[in-house]
DNA sequence: ATCTGTGAAGCACTTCACAGCG
DNA sequence: CGCTGTGAAGTGCTTCACAGAT
């Protein structure tokens, strides 16, 4: 690998491919930096600096084929298959365990770290209480699991090498009540 | 306002806050940045450095007194309540307005607008396709809503002033998958 | 002796600005 | 002549490193 793609780019490629979903929804075969920009909220530059981090899709004085950039950007990211495969699922709740969600049958989470060994899985999502939640992910980070989404409402620690994504609806509900207690006019007075 | 405090260190206020109550409630009084950076995986250095946009609340040679920490953070940020009260609800499913949940009845979003007008919010939750989320929010502006929390899985616009943060978990595990792809041994070889 | 508070240095991402290709 | 691709400049956040308070 000859530089390192800066995280940040990573995580607005899966954007730039859904976009161009949509454009290609609509017949339109070729975009441009600028016209991408305007429908993400994000500048020309930042679109065409990030694509540069790993190949030249456009074409000076047109812009990018829609579908041929797509596709690279799927292909570069392993992003391509669209859809997830969910393998299993566990509760600690008597009541749920044992209950059917779509072909799956809730385990006891007693078994986590057996089943995880039996079947190895990429990815994990942790929706369990605050206080046990760094247990759910010790055994998970045991078991070979090396990305985690983690809904649970605290700041787990896993290894480097292990990837861990937060999504806490209510941190950022509490950190956007900071912009209402100090809000500005709608018009900054610089 | 002297200096303007970084949108990333508001961000965590919030995150500081849940840790101090977690210690509270192990009736820990007092504690160092070392040892709050431990527990959320940040540096003490960063912890410091936040804290000191706002106000100086350490000991030197002791530490931070939990409690009062987290007041400071509290009454700073407008994070108090800790709680959020949610006023209204809006459907366009014709099945769903007009049940009821908690104390509310759902609304048909229809009267968006003028429930809007009527009774003006502070914050809004967007869970709708993705189709639909450029219209709804440019009525929540247009109602005067300035913070939006969007579940739609799409970039939302809206203009400078208002506070708009995506939460998309389909995003979150597709550039996950780059790192499963590109997976490095797990003791990076520098 | 210890741990804060903070300028200064370092690093990472964004934006600029323009050469160069189609 | 328009739009990409990209070094260089700019910006903003993080980390360092240490003076100073207790």
């Amino acid at each position: 690998m000859p530089i390192e793609i800066p995280e940040v780019v990573i995580e607005r490629l899966p954007v730039y491919v859904r976009a161009l979903n949509a454009l290609l929804s609509q017949d339109q075969e070729v975009v441009s930096s600028q016209e991408l920009g305007t429908r993400l909220g994000v500048t020309p530059a930042q679109i065409r600096k990030d694509l540069s981090y790993f190949g030249r899709f456009g074409k000076r004085g047109r812009g990018y084929n829609v579908r041929r950039l797509g596709r690279a950007i799927l292909s570069y990211g392993g992003f391509e298959p669209q859809g997830f495969r969910i393998v299993e699922a566990f509760d600690s709740d008597a009541k749920t365990v044992g209950r059917r969600v779509g072909p799956l049958v809730i385990k006891d989470v007693s078994v986590l770290a057996e089943t995880l060994h039996e079947r190895p899985v990429d990815i994990a999502i942790v929706a369990v209480p605050a206080g046990a939640a760094q247990a759910v992910i010790d055994t998970l980070v045991k078991g070979g699991v090396r990305s985690i989404l983690n809904y649970a409402p605290t700041a787990a620690r896993v290894p480097s090498g292990v990837h861990i994504r937060h999504i806490d609806p209510v941190l950022a509900l509490q950190s956007m009540t900071y912009y209402i207690k100090n809000a500005r006019p709608t018009v900054a007075a610089k």
